[in-house]
DNA sequence: TCGCATCATCATAGCGCTACGATCAGGGAC
DNA sequence: GTCCCTGATCGTAGCGCTATGATGATGCGA
């Protein structure tokens, strides 16, 4: 029952310069018809779309997407969540899986998981905050709150870089088992019987660890026992020579060395160098990822291709179908990968 | 006058799954003190502060950025704009950026140039338009469109990767003329006489044209006439052998050898293997980026390293600091390099 | 006892936009 | 002339939150 009566309030601080209705006010049309002018400007006749072209230039208006997206109640945002963008594979995907978003008024909101669960959480948790377009999501593996989170939300969800177990909603990737499978059929279809996969980061980096497990398995289907080494730290080149080293001492006679990507190849390539060890005669190498130095290397590095650029954009095309509100038919892509053929192995 | 009358409207599509009000009558509070709860959490006495912690909990609620970015007029986002992610000082950086300003709060939403200033402005256009809690963009030069719009702006600015000129706000980097500079003077030291910069994409990438220019004009003043040759494509080792082909056609007696970053650099070593040109003896090399495989290279790779990392948490630093509104004094900040001696030049 | 801080809490008015439904003009078909 | 359809335009009611200032409750010195 306290009928205030007529309590001034201080004016609040306006957000921005120019908003929709200075801009419907200058072109003399209502906010309306501006708004539609964004949204659909084919439904705005051509004199009035003129007239609001012509005022939104003059004052320079920016349409502010945070009150759009809270009225909407969806942004044009999509979260992209990735282990990390200092390696080259998702440095790619970013980069292809930006580059189509862009073009439909679409933007990277980009957070870093570091390969810990729990960081992704917390990132999925930020990412639902902004009520985001889409979220896509490196690997399968995910925290249990994570998938309740996930599936709890309203949003398309694309889980890139794995294949293998039902996605939660949409999946785009390759088997890394099969793609072990392949590099250890090419060295024993090659004459080699001592194989070795050396992989870095493997205790975090689960598609790495599959990839190693597809190498043992076909070796095994070929009554050959493998070995696999792992290298705590980073995936680099000083891994690949350590790796290397090890794998010299302690699996007598080795021929054949698989990497779990190609700097950790170089790495070894290097090391192999250093020892006069001569590559592929006494030594055949096969690396992963086929980045941009493999075809460069002394000798060209063999290596499995991933499609790191094609995995960007069927994201975007699938994000793009699902917010256009079409019907996605293959949930999961599969984007398969090939054996690069040249002379380290 | 249409006094309209009890009009029935439809009721409007929920956006959430659970808004605050609902968090504050589950904990028997006001959705202010919710609100409280969240922003300053120790205005909150202990027994409400549970209350709500319980009730968020339960329900599973998780805060509308949207809504209080549109609220409060300013968004927990930070706005990204690099060239590509795809080159690994970028990435570095990013990934430096992103990790520096989560804990804050902050979130990192990313856009790609390509090396192209129109698709710059684009980027910064829809930058503006989620009200950002700041702008990070990549070097000095910018449209004039886009210099007027950050100009206007009242958000914090921060060019990163360069020094020169006076940054429009802040500005953290370092000299890439010094880079080259130091390159000359560190091969004429080392007695070289016939000295070529290489660069990939310097149409383009106006900070290694920086680093050749910065080389040939040390070189001049030791009397020496250094080479500047440029591949247009990207800079990646293929380029590299390129170009030490080309440099050994078109510069007799070439002695010596600066890339515009390890990956041309790592190039010119492989073909420089392949030609059985001794490196360092015949041909001295110095690369730029102290990339991961520089030290694993065969010969291991002198190179200028510039904190790539650094130079993302200072920008984090900056950015936090203007977002808590204290005063920042060093507006320009110089992140520095550092020769690193090894053993190719 | 009063007066005046201090602290915790609350009600309210937007932030700038979009979705919805209403309105209005113009154009056939009958 | 009437009816209905279509296309263009508009007015309004929120979207879920935060900033602001108001309201009580409590403590403390005088």
């Amino acid at each position: 029952m306290d009928d205030a009566g007529p309590i001034r309030r201080r004016a609040r601080r306006k957000m921005q310069a120019v908003t929709m209705s200075e801009v419907a006010a200058a072109a003399d049309v209502s906010a309306s018809t501006v708004s539609l002018y964004f949204r659909r400007p084919k439904s705005v006749s051509p004199p009035a779309r003129e007239a609001i072209a012509r005022a939104v230039a003059e004052l320079g208006y920016v349409p502010n997407l945070v009150a759009g997206g809270l009225a909407a109640a969806s942004s044009r945002v999509v979260s992209l969540i990735v282990p990390s963008v200092r390696n080259a594979f998702f440095a790619e995907t970013v980069s292809a899986l930006e580059a189509a978003l862009v073009p439909h008024g679409l933007q990277v909101l980009l957070g870093h998981t570091e390969y810990d669960l729990a960081r992704e959480e917390a990132l999925v948790r930020a990412a639902l905050a902004w009520a985001p377009a889409a979220i896509v999501l490196t690997g399968l593996e995910h925290n249990q709150d994570t998938r309740t989170l996930l599936e709890k939300a309203r949003v398309p969800i694309v889980e890139m870089w794995e294949r293998g177990a039902a996605p939660i909603d949409m999946g785009v990737g390759f088997d890394h088992g099969a793609v072990g499978a392949l590099a250890a059929r090419r060295l024993i279809a090659r004459g080699r019987r001592r194989l070795v996969f050396c992989g870095a980061r493997m205790q975090e980096d689960r598609r790495a660890a599959q990839r190693a497990e597809g190498f043992a398995a076909a070796a095994r289907e070929e009554g050959i026992d493998a070995a696999i080494l792992n290298h705590p730290g980073p995936a680099d080149p000083q891994a690949g020579a350590l790796l290397l080293d090890r794998a010299l001492r302690e699996v007598p006679g080795i021929d054949a060395m698989a990497a779990s990507n190609d700097f950790v190849a170089m790495g070894a390539l290097f090391e192999a160098q250093r020892r006069a060890l001569a590559v592929p005669d006494t030594l055949a190498l096969v690396g992963f990822g086929d980045l941009p130095f493999a075809a460069a290397c002394v000798p060209p590095l063999t290596t499995i291709r991933p499609a790191g650029d094609l995995v960007g954009r069927e994201v975007a095309r699938l994000v793009i179908a699902r917010i256009r509100g079409e019907t996605v038919l293959d949930r999961a892509v599969d984007t398969g990968f090939v054996l690069v053929e040249r002379v380290s192995g």
